[in-house]
DNA sequence: TCTTATACATGACAATGATCATCTATCCTG
DNA sequence: CAGGATAGATGATCATTGTCATGTATAAGA
């Protein structure tokens, strides 16, 4: 049965918001064109009406997901803080879609990297921002290191099966960022913000 | 047609190897039984005489790939400038088994994640000992933040699809965790020696 | 050397899943 | 409000793949 203009533009919008969160929690491979329509609330026949194949959907999920991704406001510290929280952990199909997505991505043709790609240079951008030094290049530098440090922790932390070590890993990563931007500061310009929105980044 | 008990024990490891690389390279569900065996050099038919299932072989493949990575040995500015080379970035198939596999690991169940969990343990124990300080506690918040931020920045150097942009998160990333080295160290104390095997991590 | 156990090749099976063809109900335009 | 366009439901298809059954050549032991 044929749909309303409008409910067209929100069904696309589900499907895609329901691959992503798919997508996260469980990669690419073993989620069914299906099992994405059905979370969408649809049958599986409609799907290529939406898109060209499964893998124009990746890449359109993947620029959605990069798209909507909170982006660090204010202090680094406080962004960090949000973003090694348990809950963020927990919620993988709501969280980072690099964290969750990033390793498989690297074995994607077509635009699923240039997504991330370019979800990694406004996120690079955004840190820069956060960062409170002024010297630009290190700041980049510093952006640089502690989004890795981060993607890389809530990776390690996830997929450590032992809860003690989990935490650990999220909270000395957390740490160690603090630590290391007291010391690389100028011990006297220091400026604290506080906003941040989900616990999710890019 | 039976073969040499010696000929088991080496197929067992032949294929194992094989499929740690095109798990690596490819992950774990675009890799077929029939296309491990015949990176072996046998056929299908024969691979349940070695392992009880896929998934008993992934956990199985990641313990000896875990098993076998390099491990930091003396500085640890040393290690990282070799895990983020160019090379070992280039190399997905003989490199890191978590940069490769850890965010796919973590949707596994079985051994795999144990695997990777006793990986990163020990990466951690061995990066302490790389560590130049002397307080236990902020070694270990060290060894945690730096091997953070080195399987983040293989990951998202990887990823991108810029060159540019993926040589400069490596770059920067081996930079910003010297600085930090540089600066945390107390000024006195410091050793450097340089000891590495292969750009593999764990 | 002869017998037996077995590692592996060959082939089959059933399930799964991406994609496409068709049909129908309903929105949109005139 | 009638007619055409079309979103999406239903069902089929074809390729892929994990797993298993069977046959056979050969290593291992007597």
């Amino acid at each position: 049965m044929r749909v309303s203009r409008k409910q067209v533009l929100e069904n696309r919008r589900t499907i895609l918001e329901a691959a992503g969160r798919l997508f996260r929690e469980r990669g690419f491979e073993s989620v069914t064109v299906a099992e994405i329509m059905q979370a969408a609330g649809l049958t599986h026949g409609g799907f290529y009406g939406y898109f060209k194949s499964k893998e124009d959907l990746i890449a359109e999920a993947l620029a959605d997901a990069v798209s909507r991704a909170a982006a660090p406001s204010g202090d680094l510290s406080a962004y960090a803080a949000l973003y090694l929280s348990r809950a963020h952990r927990d919620d993988v199909a709501g969280g980072c879609p690099t964290a969750a997505l990033a390793a498989e991505t690297v074995r994607q043709r077509g635009g699923a990297r240039a997504a991330l790609t370019a979800g990694l240079k406004q996120q690079l951008e955004h840190m820069m921002r956060a960062v409170p030094g002024e010297n630009a290049v290190e700041n980049r530098r510093t952006a640089i290191g502690s989004w890795a440090a981060m993607v890389g922790a809530m990776i390690l932390a996830r997929v450590s099966d032992d809860p003690a070590l989990s935490d650990e890993v999220l909270d000395q990563t957390r740490t160690w960022l603090a630590d290391r931007a007291k010391d690389h500061e100028a011990p006297d310009s220091r400026k604290r913000s506080t906003g941040m929105r989900r616990p999710a980044g890019r």
